[in-house]
DNA sequence: TTCCATTTTTGGTATGACCAAGATGGGTTG
DNA sequence: CAACCCATCTTGGTCATACCAAAAATGGAA
């Protein structure tokens, strides 16, 4: 009761937006169609069109909602990739020095520790298989390090599913985005791309082996080793 | 140059939010202090009341600034709170589901189990104290429920200091903010809050061992129960 | 100096208008 | 008959203005 009192408190958009946000959610309206023309919306709760552009401009803040610029937002139903987009504009910022992208990259190798070891006592025969095909397209790309960048993601993407957990593929595109352009300024040699195949290579058999520790220490290597890198090409120090 | 004409196609706010983002970060305006007046910014880029509060809103949903309803929008420098926060209002769906819960507290699982491998291997002679000090205090806050979910926070806190990434410590704040309404609704009881606190000696002792492997295995124990208890709690299965 | 009442400022909302770019529909053409 | 093009309507983006209520500033009284 003491809510409604603070709520009263002004933003006569929050309740429109918890309004469609709820619609949004029941499936009336469906994914990926269109949202309502606002002066109809407009009509539809009795509010001023003002109110009904902040409540869009929110929700698609949000990621509820895609609004391209001059077309009619679209439903977008809220999945964990949607959460990790309304992130993008203030990790920008935070990646603006060289410690936050530090930061970052310390928690992806946390991460990745993780799931090489749950990899290495968990993994069923899909999911090994599953390595094993992504290791061998990693391996044939190696002359071409854009095919090469694309296959040696798929193969992370593929320790990201073995958890099942569909937050963390989100969380891998996430900083797949966020740290491309760390990556896209890199050198890419083909002799370097053959030494971080070789170092999957030794993930992946440490993960068969059923050996966590082994397992963890091949991918921290792999990882510092990658860090190496992009700190060599930035001139920093680690 | 290609670029200018897409942003051409519309959306006057976003230049008007890159701008107040940079002076943000610039440090002028200081961070703390009130944004100027609306009908002010108004003027400055010729602009209308529509696009300056457009921005602000935009910017405050990015965390950049502190909007309270009725008052002036105070700068925030983005910080990873702030990028958490952003994430607010998504989760809230996400977590809508019981299945959405799970994920989010699978992946809790995940981090604090690395937390207290390195705890283990790397935690020095302060973080040992620290450890301890939380741990007492959560001793002595037993019969108080409520204080005991205080000491309690306090202790896993503690483990996501030890990273030294400060990352972290923001994520963790996430999880309790998040996962606060779960936990609210438990029952609390003394010889509950006492295994949790036994769970959390457990943690501790094979910190001090130096034991990764045991002290992962408590920790996964103590959060697994956690788990069951909130099932029981919701009368959902695990 | 402290405190309260008044005035000014400022954010929230409503209206109405205009523009330009998408969507629509009907007529023309191959 | 289908593809294409132009006139038209629709709709999102922006602006100007006005009003209200709450916050902040101000000034006078105790």
């Amino acid at each position: 009761m003491a809510k409604e009192i603070e709520k009263n408190n002004s933003r006569a958009a929050d309740e429109v937006v918890r309004c469609l946000a709820a619609k949004i959610q029941a499936g009336d309206y469906p994914d990926g169609s269109p949202l309502p023309a606002e002066r109809s919306l407009m009509e539809e709760y009795n509010i001023s069109r003002t109110v009904v552009r902040e409540a869009v401009q929110a929700l698609s803040r949000q990621g509820l909602l895609q609004a391209r610029p001059r077309y009619r937002p679209v439903v977008r139903k809220p999945g964990y990739d949607a959460a990790i987009s309304a992130l993008e504009n203030v990790v920008t910022h935070l990646l603006n020095d060289h410690a936050g992208v530090r930061n970052l990259f310390d928690t992806r190798i946390m991460i990745e520790v993780s799931l090489v070891r749950h990899a290495a006592t968990h993994a069923d025969k899909n999911d090994i298989a599953a390595l094993n095909a992504a290791l061998a397209e990693n391996e044939a790309a190696i002359p071409d390090s854009d095919l090469f960048y694309q296959t040696d993601k798929a193969f992370h993407a593929v320790l990201y599913d073995i958890a099942r957990n569909p937050v963390l593929p989100a969380i891998h595109r996430a900083y797949a985005t966020w740290l491309e352009p760390q990556w896209s300024q890199m050198p890419r040699l083909p002799e370097r791309n053959a030494e971080n195949y070789q170092a999957h290579r030794r993930i992946y058999d440490a993960i068969l082996l059923r050996d966590p520790d082994l397992a963890e220490q091949c991918l921290r290597e792999h990882l510092t080793s990658a860090w190496e890198q992009v700190c060599r090409t930035f001139g920093e120090k680690p």
